[in-house]
DNA sequence: CTTTTACCCTATAGATTTACTAGAGTAATG
DNA sequence: CATTACTCTAGTAAATCTATAGGGTAAAAG
């Protein structure tokens, strides 16, 4: 299941990529319009600027904007930075691989086999989606 | 993230698939073999059974079994057995469908358009997967 | 009638997710 | 300089999910 963090952020991302100037946005218009508790989007708003997505500007006419070009944000840094590893079990992932406790043998073992099937063709589609792509109607 | 139990249900499937006869296999063999919690694995396999995948026997000698073959058993039996929906968003569930709660208009939602993507190919997969195809070596 | 094994129900520790609360810090504006 | 409008931070509560353990019942075989 995708969490509602990823959810909200997506949403809200997507709400700035559709507007046609990037002057700062404040939560409480996402949060109105897109319907997500507002102390929620606040944190979610936060990591996504932490980690150079979004700027931030304070005070009064305050609020956040896009850092970038829709068009240069790929959904897998996105899903990455909320969501966590795309792969669905750690040993088939690339930026958080991890080897199962349980598995002697990584290539007899099928979850790994069909895990790494969904891996490459989720990550592939993340890929090739930026956030200018789920902006239009 | 994949659950163990998906996980562990997968493993004992094959395992049982990889076997020349289709004999009853005691929990506990399964369990050894494969690393699993004998007491979680019990309940997994039960819920197997009840679902139509396995068959079982009481009593000495008995133990859990493939009801069919393997070639005719598709992934997307397996996972929405063990794991549940295939989508990640309830919204763009085929078995689970929901509405979104927050969501005013699923066309326009771009978490809605991303995830409907994604869940078509990884449906794609899990169909053209059988449990014989993940019990080669 | 004893052994062996599946079956079934309950409980629980731990983790994670989601959301709320309360306030501190900062910048623009009149 | 005071006010207003914001972001920022931390703590925490509630709810759910996950993984596992325990104990007892029922059926089958010898």
């Amino acid at each position: 299941m995708l969490s509602k963090k990823t959810k909200y952020g997506i949403k809200a991302l997507v709400h700035l990529a559709r507007l046609e100037d990037r002057s700062p946005v404040q939560i409480s218009t996402i949060s109105k319009t897109e319907n997500i508790s507002q102390k929620f989007l606040e944190s979610i708003l936060l990591t996504l600027r932490k980690n150079g997505i979004l700027g931030s500007k304070k005070g009064k006419g305050g609020g956040y904007y896009l850092l970038k070009d829709p068009k240069e944000i790929p959904m897998t840094t996105v899903m990455r930075l909320l969501e966590g590893p795309i792969a669905m079990v750690p040993c088939v992932s690339l930026n958080f691989y991890e080897k199962c406790a349980d598995c002697k043998d990584e290539d007899a073992c099928a979850v790994n086999k069909l895990m790494l099937k969904v891996r490459d063709n989720t990550l592939e589609i993340f890929r090739n989606t930026t956030l200018a792509d789920l902006s239009h109607y």
